[in-house]
DNA sequence: AAATAGCTTTGACTCAGATCAATCGAAGCA
DNA sequence: TGCTTCGATTGATCTGAGTCAAAGCTATTT
């Protein structure tokens, strides 16, 4: 495979508490390319907040479907319970992301949306939004735009795991990760992650322990770093990977 | 596992010609909302047909999109072409069902879309249909709720592919083309599988011999019973599974 | 009718990842 | 402070799927 050792520094990261400071709505809705007045409109019907604690449920598998969620702080996982009670973590939402996307064709949640650490949504009531949506129809195309490129790109990044082995998945998979937080203006080297080794396992078809080797095997190899290595959900990983021919990553 | 042998008579399908007769577009359309004024006002501007035949492109990865696809009759694969030159099968596509939506987020198209026999869709010209929407609205909304019902459906069935055998991801592939075709008012024990084990495979993230195997194995379990083994790309598979308790499946 | 090409099946071998198990570090708590 | 719990790491072993190879069937071509 074509990964390339990027950079070999390690920069002071001690400054680094949290992986995501707090979102304002407008810097939500930016980089999603509402323009002034659709935020102003927005605005109006996504004031209330909320605020979830670490492990907190923000919605529940089956409930109905009332609201999006932009997340002003923090760190989600989705994850759908089967039936022998095993857990499949089926994404990470972070801050400046929307929640909430995956009862859009159905009315109804179809998986548990949980905080991995103490965050902070705002929360859309969709009724209100299609309401206005009538007068501003540009507001309902952008959120269907959004859903479909969050769901695009999920999908895309799975369906290329099924042909990787388990250090591909895994660099893919903080690949992705820095990807998002760049987006959202954080440094693409520099990232804590909120997840177990179990929920990554789980998110990439990996069991717990294939993840932990994986993840000694790229340091061993130089090309990413942990620090905190034995803080729980908590260690700092300097990214220094890049895909040679990066075409199959989304 | 929870297969369960749920039928287990062989009954004469020397009928079945084809997975698929011609679709109407008021038959595309009815099962999905659309109420009559709709539909004709769809007519309208979809009346253009297109005949594909085996091995044609309908569309590649990079053009620009302009229209979407219902297929009317036949079958489609779409793909991917990685830069190694493997490709990846990301979708099938029956008749009856909403081809182009791979484009919806990025106005180019992502990947390729193959026929998999002689087939033919009705174009509808994407421009018209946000044209028309402007003074129709539900029409859009539509839309989008067909384009994130399948790219949902799909997406939920990968995401739990990871944690699958082999013959678990096989039985999933072959249960989810049973439902589509009840959907399509088609027999949900008999149908042809227009795709070859290597085209399943890379759907699946398996190698062609896994799968070829999977398919004996459940033949010897007598949960399936295929015809006209050999037959290239055209066997006739007899359905007779089902899970015991099926929440995982999509 | 024979030859060719495409797809499938099956067997033998190998290896990546699952499984089982033990240990360790950090955080929270009595 | 010591105890408990949770998560991470590492080793040993097992197994399911990939790989390589040979042979089979069907359809198509000559």
């Amino acid at each position: 495979m074509s990964l390339q050792t990027l950079l070999n520094s390690h920069h002071d990261i001690s400054h680094i508490k949290s992986s995501c400071a707090t979102c304002s709505l407008r810097e939500l809705c930016l980089p999603v390319g509402l323009n002034e007045e659709e935020i102003r409109v927005l605005g109006d019907i996504a004031s209330h907040k909320r605020k979830i604690s670490r492990s907190g449920y923000l919605y529940r598998a089956g409930s109905k479907f009332q609201s999006l969620f932009a997340i002003r702080s923090g760190f989600f996982k989705t994850c759908i319970l089967e039936q022998d009670g095993r857990q499949q973590v089926t994404g990470f939402h972070m801050t400046g992301e929307l929640l909430g996307l995956d009862a859009i064709s159905t009315e109804m949640h179809t998986c548990d949306a949980v905080a991995l650490e103490d965050s902070e949504v705002c929360e859309i009531p969709f009724a209100k939004l299609e309401e206005i949506s009538r007068t501003i129809p540009s507001l309902m195309h952008h959120f269907h735009k959004i859903m479909s490129r969050e769901i695009v790109r999920d999908h895309g990044v799975m369906l290329l795991l099924g042909s990787m082995k388990a250090e591909e998945r895994l660099a893919t998979f903080l690949l992705n990760l820095s990807r998002r937080f760049v987006m959202r203006g954080y440094s693409e080297y520099n990232f804590n992650l909120r997840m177990t080794r179990e929920e990554i396992g789980s998110y990439l078809g990996l069991k717990l322990e294939t993840v932990s080797r994986a993840f000694s095997k790229l340091q061993d190899e130089n090309i990413i770093t942990i620090d905190n290595k034995h803080v729980q959900i908590n260690d700092i990983v300097r990214l220094k990977i890049k895909m040679g021919n990066s075409t199959c990553i989304t």
